[in-house]
DNA sequence: TTCCTTTATCGTAATATTGCAATATAGTTT
DNA sequence: AAACTATATTGCAATATTACGATAAAGGAA
């Protein structure tokens, strides 16, 4: 009897760890919090917040808006910062499912 | 003008990082929604389901048992895991939080 | 006890991430 | 043009992650 093998992971799953993924630093975290609350703001403002070298900031800001979590507009000889709201309401409502799930089940075992 | 070095990053910057970067693994997710599916499982149906060897899976559980996003009982011979609601009720409000701020000033900017 | 099953851990290799200083690039100002 | 500003990129070191096979540990079955 031949066992199949399982599918490799599915696009899906692939794209809300990388989301995750990009939530995964204090740094990034720190940037996202920051950026929501000033709406839109250049680049030296984020380094000026963090405790990092400009190049490190450049960095995590680059892991951000690679997995579209932000997105940079060019204005002269600065890049302006803002929060791409789409990938956090998929982001949030993934994490809604899931949660909410576990609730249900939740209440299916204490109604047992 | 001494300008005041920035504060390193907030426990709960560092607290949602650790959640979000367990969730940031397509394994992990498929591990997470499996787990949410049969509500309960041992480890071996995990790594039947995954495209893994079996020390690759105990790796990624063990991540996620130290992000506290899932929970093992052992029953004798093995071991029972299941989702910790704590955490991801936890990750959810902060995902809630975040989004509904950009959403907050999405609704702002277009009342101008 | 011996064998089997289940899960964790170890050792190791390959790759990715993080952080920084130095440098490059590109626009701005003088 | 030269000097300056803002950001990205490069090069590099340290560390972490991912994956696997081999092995350990611990319980159950024969």
């Amino acid at each position: 009897m031949i066992i199949p093998k399982p599918r490799p992971f599915t696009a899906e799953q692939h794209e809300f760890a990388k989301l995750a993924k990009a939530f995964g630093h204090p740094a990034r975290i720190a940037i996202i919090e920051y950026l929501i609350e000033v709406n839109t703001c250049i680049c030296g403002d984020i380094v000026d917040q963090l405790p990092l070298a400009q190049s490190t900031v450049s960095q995590h800001l680059k892991a951000l808006k690679e997995a579209g979590i932000i997105k940079g507009n060019i204005e002269g000889n600065t890049i302006c910062y803002c929060i791409d709201e789409k990938s956090l309401e998929k982001l949030n409502k993934f994490m809604q499912r899931v949660s909410s799930k576990t609730e249900d089940k939740k209440i299916a075992v204490n109604q047992k």
